[in-house]
DNA sequence: CCTTGACCTGGTCGT
DNA sequence: AATCGCAGGTCAAGC
């Protein structure tokens, strides 16, 4: 039974759904924008996946979907990896009134529902953490609105969040579309979409390769991410495909919610390339552990100088100890959704700064903040054909920026970690 | 326990 | 134009 919503339908308001901000902010890698503001995606139904394309229209978020019995059917034949000419592939989609189902039985919202948790209230959500943290989270949030966390695919966030480690959000999305160029199925050839009336580019898409799929490949997938640029990830992921494969695939991972947060993350960390970090990510985002925290560097900064955070031991980094200390903090405070809540407070964090880096600082905040940041938004498309990410015209008044955020963002800092780091270079280089 | 260093790569920054 | 430091970690080895 094919299933596709032709027209654009609404999915919920724009108060509950910030599309830019939830795209982007580094939870899931596999959205595209496109110039006109239109995000799509490749989701799965049972038995097969749907183009799914939102927007933010009149105050509400819309999705459509589209393809036909004859598109679907041409699609399962073997698709060349260079898009065709569009009238080859591209079917108009219905314009018949019948087509179109009521929402509430639609396949595809009933999937996007669930995908943005969309039985969560967000203000309400807000409220609450507001209320529970003033000085910081109260301050701040007001500033980020709409941040939803996803409940995504378990397979492909856990192969995008091995990708992550030691790395950044544009290169990890262009890792995980090669992921899904080189071994999943092509659901759209590309092509141009009538969409109201206007005609739209689409490129090529292609859906999250199957764990089965891995698994058939799993004694070339380490060369194969090695020439596709990898690096040492490349290993990880060859290792964890067959472990995963060997405990029983997508259906053991996906099995994992419902269980109980420690079970959730002992079952992760057995895997290559899976430490907590990267656990807590993939129980936070598709595995139903609203209150995981993981804990990087950057968190790590914001408890210490935030939240006064001081280690019950001496250590002075990120050990498991001090992990677990920093989670207990921000369960604590935050409650059964701390991961989301804190999610939203480092964004907040990360949005204050780019904004202002682009728009309102003097010259020595502008050099402060990390050029990786500043770039991420604007290099989020991996596409380079299409323009970058449009900025949020409205400036960030300074007087409503908290100027502890930018403590540990000095220029003479830098300065001092590159005379640090410069000694260990040599002493490597006398190796190779 | 905690600390340390290696690990791939690509875009950026400063000579 | 060539270089160097770095990025939202993980793992193994040595205290």
């Amino acid at each position: 039974m094919m299933a596709w919503t032709p027209n654009w339908t609404r999915l919920t308001s724009a108060a509950e759904l910030a599309l830019d901000r939830t795209l982007t902010c580094g939870q899931s890698f596999t959205w595209t924008r496109l110039p006109s503001g239109i995000w799509y995606n490749t989701l799965r139904l049972p038995g097969h996946a749907v183009p799914v394309l939102l927007r933010t229209h009149n105050d509400e978020v819309q999705f459509r979907s589209f393809g036909s019995p004859r598109s679907q059917a041409q699609f399962q034949q073997p698709v060349p990896k260079t898009p065709l000419p569009p009238t080859q592939y591209l079917v108009a989609p219905s314009r018949d009134p019948a087509a179109v189902v009521a929402p509430s039985h639609d396949p595809v919202y009933l999937l996007l529902h669930d995908y943005f948790q969309l039985s969560y209230s967000l203000p309400a959500l807000y409220l609450d953490w507001s209320t529970r943290d003033p000085s910081h989270f109260a301050h701040v949030s007001p500033l980020v609105p709409g941040i939803r966390l996803l409940r995504q695919p378990p397979v492909e966030t856990l192969f995008a969040f091995i990708c992550s480690a030691n790395n950044n959000i544009a290169r990890i999305t262009g890792m995980v579309q090669a992921l899904a160029m080189r071994y999943g199925e092509c659901v759209y050839p590309g092509g141009l979409l009538d969409i109201g009336g206007e005609e739209q580019a689409l490129p090529p898409m292609y859906v999250f390769p199957s764990m089965d799929r891995l698994v058939q490949s799993a004694d070339e997938i380490e060369g194969v991410l090695r020439g596709l640029g990898f690096g040492y990830r490349a290993k990880y992921i060859a290792a964890t495909v067959k472990t995963l494969g060997g405990l029983g695939g997508e259906a053991w991972l996906v099995g994992l919610r419902g269980k109980g947060y420690a079970e959730v993350r002992d079952a992760l960390v057995q895997l290559q390339g899976v430490g907590r970090k990267v656990a807590d990510c993939v129980a936070l985002m598709s595995l139903d552990q609203p209150g995981a925290i993981p804990v990087d560097t950057h968190v790590w900064q914001i408890a210490t100088r935030d939240y006064k955070f001081k280690p019950s031991t001496k250590s002075k980094s990120l050990t498991p100890t001090t992990y677990d200390e920093v989670v207990k903090l921000f369960q604590t405070l935050f409650g059964p959704e701390a991961g989301w809540a804190h999610s939203v407070r480092s964004i907040a964090c990360f949005f204050i700064i780019t904004r202002c880096a682009a728009f309102s600082l003097t010259r020595e905040h502008r050099s402060c903040s990390r050029p990786t940041w500043r770039a991420t938004l604007a290099t989020r498309n991996p596409n380079p054909r299409l323009p970058q990410l449009r900025q949020d015209p409205q400036p960030l008044p300074i007087s409503q920026v908290n100027p502890r955020l930018f403590q540990n963002q000095r220029p003479h800092q830098r300065r001092h970690q590159r005379e640090n780091a410069r000694p260990q270079q040599q002493r490597r280089r006398q190796f190779g």
